[in-house]
DNA sequence: CGAGTTTGACCTGCGC
DNA sequence: GCGCAGGTCAAACTCG
């Protein structure tokens, strides 16, 4: 870790909609952008590349849903988004090994992007936390982790960095 | 056998 | 209202 910026939001509903921590070291560049998703809506036209609209958080979008035609969904899903906190890595490998065990649910073809989006749950029980992982079309080195949620339990397997990144992340997140 | 992945179907919101 | 895109579900499957 040679050089960490960090630009956080005060805590605040006033606060900016957006932050960002830049890392860089020797072997990966990390740009990690947090926005306050309640009710943002930040871009007015479509975005050219599938992962450069993160920053567009519909509150109510898919959410809500008690029952439908198959008669099987029965959750209570909030209505309230979560924060959510974008990482930008330059890697070769999609997946960021960031401790924590993540159980991939889902895997979506994105618009203007050859590679496909996939959506991934955190298995501890009783914690909600998602995150998205998408590689950018136009430049295939970059991968986008999207967060959403706070971890409320260790680590399961700790490595080096990331702790540390997501140790920062639950100071500085603004509780809902 | 349990945990995780794949994948098609389904649901919802939004723009036209 | 319709079609599209994003997000999620869940059965089937794979793997250790």
């Amino acid at each position: 870790m040679e050089n960490y910026q960090i630009f956080l939001p005060s805590i605040s509903t006033a606060a900016p909609s957006s932050s960002q921590l830049i890392m860089k070291n020797s072997h990966a560049c990390i740009e990690f952008q947090a926005n306050k998703s309640i009710g943002l809506k930040l871009n007015s036209d479509k975005a050219t590349d599938g992962g450069s609209n993160f920053s567009n958080f519909p509150e109510s979008k898919g959410l809500g849903r008690e029952e439908t035609s198959r008669g099987k969904l029965t959750r209570d899903r909030k209505k309230v988004r979560k924060p959510r906190y974008t990482f930008q890595t330059r890697s070769q490998v999609d997946i960021l090994d960031d401790g924590y065990r993540w159980r991939k649910y889902g895997q979506k073809a994105v618009k203007n992007n050859r590679f496909p989006r996939s959506y991934y749950r955190c298995t501890y029980k009783g914690c909600n936390v998602k995150k998205q992982v998408q590689r950018l079309s136009k430049d295939e080195g970059i991968v986008l982790t999207t967060y959403e949620g706070i971890h409320s339990h260790p680590i399961d397997k700790p490595t080096d960095n990331f702790e540390h990144i997501l140790g920062q992340m639950q100071l500085y997140t603004p509780l809902n």
